[in-house]
DNA sequence: GTGAAAACGGAGTCACCAGTCCGATTCTAG
DNA sequence: CTAGAATCGGACTGGTGACTCCGTTTTCAC
């Protein structure tokens, strides 16, 4: 699985794909994955037979644009990673991976629904993003500055809740502040 | 909106009924609410037509199943809230509605995508399990048992967010009562 | 027991949506 | 500029699922 098929795409149609990909990362995570696939095409300014040229099938465009997220995720926790120290980091870290995840979710499970494959593609940013964390978590843990009974699984879930947390509110930064103060407390030894 | 339109069903009207709201409950809260009716209707061993005839649309079983399930969440809470100091009935009643809530939400968005009506019969159960909660919620405080800083919408967050990350781990006992320490330790006050 | 009202069942209708097909259009090599 | 290949657009198809309609069955008052 190389991926040597980049066949120098002729000039519109990889301006095409390009903005059907950014038109439905747009409307799948701000109006839902149930939206139909003309809509998104109509929005591109393309039409169905361009959309399922580019992405052979509904899934497969939710499969896309969730690599590329899953992917900018990676790059993003890689560089804080980078940038700090092991407590900075993990939490800068978590807050980032609480705010991009928002309705992340529902492609998941939409995909997992459609069948039990699609996972190919997904598989490897899944893992570089769940290394990362592994290695942030051991590294706030070492530093003392989270509870060392907590292993990746948990650390997951409380990315996922508080994601879901931070959605049931506003936009305003306040009570969503106090979430994040509550499950950073929760999170630092005894 | 009295509802004083019970006629006295005849008996194998109101079996079915019950049959389906039974088997409604169980069916969109173990396979999502994606489920076609019809599958409902042959669980529950009764045709789409007599389905349709109790619940003249998806929406309205959905609705009904939300009420029931609201109602006797209410119930409990008031049930433990009654029964213990008010810092053992908070994290009692915390645990309670985690557990319970859990895919609530699918249904509620539902709901919220089929119109935006529907609120009607949901309002007052919710109603009711809200001031329960806020009393709770003010007793603990009081108590000295939760940061002050909490309202009712952070309190309510962060219940939809622990169920959604209880979720995301398997039954396994273990690592869900971690995620139950991390907020319920994140939860005191200081 | 009996007949009419109440309820049932499921075939049929209608709308919606993913995915196909092919004539029309646009790009690019020469 | 031009030919032909690559791409496009959107009418069309097939399947699915919510909801209706009506002949048949069940309940219940007398």
């Amino acid at each position: 699985m190389g991926g040597a098929q980049e066949r120098t795409l002729r000039a519109d149609a990889a301006r095409n794909r390009a903005r059907l990909l950014d038109v439905a990362t747009e409307v799948f995570t701000t109006r839902g994955v149930g939206v139909p696939t003309e809509q998104i095409a109509r929005a591109a300014g393309v039409g169905v037979g361009t959309l399922f040229r580019h992405f052979p099938t509904k899934e497969a465009l939710l499969e896309a644009v969730m690599v590329r997220r899953l992917e900018t995720m990676a790059a993003q926790t890689a560089q804080l990673a980078a940038e700090a120290g092991p407590t900075e980091a993990f939490f800068a870290c978590f807050r980032l991976v609480v705010q991009q995840s928002s309705g992340k979710d529902e492609f998941t499970r939409a995909l997992a629904a459609a069948g039990v494959d699609a996972h190919a593609s997904l598989q490897e940013p899944t893992m570089e993003i769940q290394t990362r964390l592994t290695e942030l978590l051991a590294g706030a843990q070492r530093a003392g500055a989270v509870r060392p009974d907590l292993g990746l699984p948990e650390l997951i879930a409380l990315l996922a809740g508080t994601g879901k947390a931070l959605e049931q509110l506003g936009s305003d930064p306040a009570p969503r502040e106090r979430i994040f103060k509550v499950v950073f407390d929760g999170l630092r030894p005894r």
